[in-house]
DNA sequence: GCGATCGCTGGGCAAGTTGCACACAGACCC
DNA sequence: GGGTCTGTGTGCAACTTGCCCAGCGATCGC
């Protein structure tokens, strides 16, 4: 577990121009084709690559709209609840929480108006107690994982440059 | 705006196999390959496909703990706070809300110690009057967009066959 | 110390894919 | 009826992929 600077090199160059290939990477990194054919291999089944899936932008989509939703579950109910919002497109995600309510979920909805439908769609079930939604206005920052990666890459060098004194990598 | 079935197909196919190419894609939709090709140009350039950036699993990389943290902002300290939160790399995303707090963000951490070490990080900042945080436990629904392409593809679809009963595509 | 193992390099190969071009057909709009 | 748009089918050169191999330096176990 954990990525060295050239698996982050490699991830930052991949989520920067996804189109280039395996051995444009390689030519990018100045690294041999195989290295970089390696690497990938072992980050898709380290798991830390989950895959390539297309990002879509429900926006774009016509579901310019999204919020959040605390929800409060009854006693008991938790299961139910979550096969319920998985049957709801509009919910993107859900999570269970600690904290003041017992699930947080994000939706997207066509409208301030259709986002009505949604919660009703989302909350209007039984096992929901109580629900408080806060609707998005501004996403000062997008879903972003880079800094991240820049981050454990370095702290994994720093702990080689600290043990090994360094290695060529 | 809006996607019809076969850009909904498309998709849904790009989601499940990213490794597959135009060629194959095509086969597998029964249409011409210009088609997928063009298609595919069309959904980028209009920003509904956003790219095809790797998917990283922030627990793969030593991050298995996350959080949503709802803050609350001194007046007119947003952009400031907006600044602070971009420079933290466990800051995932960061919304504007109505509701409650003003900004929701997503973190992750090392571990529940270290989800300390990364909400006094955030939240130890002037402009921040208080925070209240919600470690995730589950994740029943991780962040998914298929179901809601394939409703807005089922949409468009069922207003064409209204307006033109068919069109062959 | 010495052999085994691992990761990286650089090369080569056949098979497949890409990007682009073209002519053509059907549907739609004015 | 002409113009436009989208999809089809075809062709081509150029490139990339997946796979193989031999060699080499560093690390690890004994």
């Amino acid at each position: 577990m954990g990525i060295d600077r050239l698996d982050g090199r490699l991830i930052v160059l991949l989520a920067r121009e996804p189109r280039i290939g395996v051995l444009e990477a390689s030519r990018r990194l100045g690294v041999a084709r195989g290295t970089v054919q390696a690497r990938l291999n072992r980050l898709q089944s380290n798991g830390v690559i989950r895959g390539f899936g297309p990002d879509i932008d429900p926006a774009a989509l016509g579901y310019p709209v999204s919020a959040f939703a605390t929800l409060e579950i009854k006693q008991g109910q938790g299961a139910r609840v979550r096969a319920h919002l998985d049957t709801v497109p509009e919910v993107l995600e859900l999570h269970t929480t600690t904290g003041h309510g017992d699930m947080l979920c994000r939706l997207v909805a066509r409208s301030n108006a259709d986002l009505q439908r949604v919660i009703d769609l989302v909350v209007g079930f039984d096992g929901i107690v109580r629900a408080s939604t806060a609707i998005v206005m501004e996403n000062p920052v997008p879903l972003r994982i880079l800094p991240l990666v820049e981050q454990a890459a370095e702290d994994r060098d720093r702990q080689w440059t600290t043990e090994r004194r360094g290695d060529g990598l």
